[in-house]
DNA sequence: CGGGCCGTTGACACAAATCAATGTCCGTGG
DNA sequence: CCACGGACATTGATTTGTGTCAACGGCCCG
């Protein structure tokens, strides 16, 4: 089923102009983009390993997860995103799928075609580059998620994956406190910070009295500032917050 | 001392044209750019953690590596970068540095103002892509990153790392021997394994058993198939090795 | 009502870190 | 030319964080 979903789209556009600057234009054409809706079921793999992709997937709903595994089958979790987010933009210059996608909740996906993609690349520059910028920006997440597995102990390690995700959802502070659905399991937690699942649960058991809970699939936040501090946590590198005077244009406005 | 230095940025043109298309034109964009020489010695930083940087960083000479750290001091690399290599061309898109730059050994480098990296890229739309996808490549080797220190045990993650290096530096197989320089020391990496010096000096001592020796920063591979079984390696994470018929080209030639 | 996934807890094993001492190489200056 | 110092490598003894194994509990869904 094809269709031109305007307001679905409008999520990837709000997440490339925080960063970027695009015209009007340029906008209205990534708005226009062709998709192909989709819908995963919490565990299902909708993008496989090796596999040649033809299309980039725009996650509407749910949480998504980039697996790799090592040859005992030992499964890593190398990046996840969240709605509004595309998981494979890289596969527009890289087609060769070197992880897995899959669905850690149930999830609905956009597809969207490499053809149609580069076509509006191709015709507005200044897409490309903020294309580009968006890469960048989930891979200096990936920089910090080698830090955080290379360096760091085991309850730090998951503080740092509960402060990243709450600034990624935007999760709002009210008088300190924070509330935001986080759709993982402890054994997703353990496969992204390369720890087991059963000692996850350990940490989380400690992590409750320096103020964080995780439970079912939500955290509960009483004291951002400790959890900061147990987590080594400082957000630059997520590059939010760019104010609208920093935004970069390499390109001339189209 | 502005100079244009063709044959130095001939590497990493070869570097582009590898995975990429460009055009005769495009080709000689890239070559006149111009680069200001520089010198790091080893040991030392030349882009310093949460500095603007304005130019881009091309090694000719040396082995460089991204360093990051946790709170207590812990350094982590990110990455190594060999000559023909541009180890921070992400910011051209992103310049706030979330990593420092670190000579691992003595090094040469061309800095590459920005704006004339931007002017190409703005001329010539296939670079921009072009230097999008070479961060891409990067970024799988992050990813894999990831999942060498996030699951593996120790004496895979060095064999698995001189993989890396080996097929980076395209040392060629003489009888399956392999000798290549890697100017690191075990302190380097054990800062890029995630794991003590000590314990690095143990694991390349086993290591030797296995067909492989380290030693002042010069590697003997005397089976290299049995390191790559020990390494739990695949290459093809790296895209080297991209046949000409198999590269892209988004952008309609120049 | 039952079965399965997920979470929890305890006992134990082990890989890797830590601490500490010694050895080796190499550049430098007397 | 040799003595010294410093960075790097090596080795052993010991500790510790995390993994492993195993059992049980609770919740959700069919």
């Amino acid at each position: 089923m094809l269709q031109r979903n305007e307001s679905n789209l409008q999520r990837f556009l709000d997440r490339l102009t925080s960063r970027s600057v695009l015209s009007a234009m340029e906008q209205q054409a990534i708005l226009n983009l062709p998709t192909y809706a989709a819908h995963a079921r919490a565990g299902e793999d909708f993008v496989h390993l090796g596999e040649r992709v033809t299309h980039v997937c725009f996650v509407v709903d749910g949480l998504v997860g980039r697996f790799d595994q090592n040859a005992h089958g030992a499964r890593q979790i190398t990046a996840l995103h969240i709605p509004g987010e595309m998981p494979d933009l890289h596969s527009v210059v890289q087609p060769t799928a070197t992880s897995a996608l899959h669905a850690l909740s149930p999830a609905t996906i956009l597809r969207v075609p490499h053809e149609a993609v580069r076509a509006v690349a191709a015709a507005h520059p200044a897409i490309a580059e903020a294309l580009w910028r968006d890469c960048m920006v989930d891979s200096m997440i990936l920089a910090q998620w080698v830090v955080n597995v290379g360096c760091r102990d085991a309850k730090t390690r998951i503080a740092h994956l509960i402060c990243e995700m709450a600034c990624r959802y935007n999760a709002k502070r009210l008088s300190s406190r924070i509330v935001f659905n986080l759709p993982m399991t402890q054994l997703h937690l353990a496969e992204a910070t390369g720890l087991t699942a059963v000692h996850v649960n350990r940490m989380l058991g400690e992590l409750r009295s320096h103020g964080v809970e995780f439970r079912r699939g939500t955290v509960y936040i009483s004291e951002w500032d400790r959890l900061v501090r147990a987590g080594d946590f400082d957000p630059d590198y997520l590059q939010a917050d760019v104010r609208p005077e920093e935004r970069i244009r390499i390109l001339q406005a189209g």
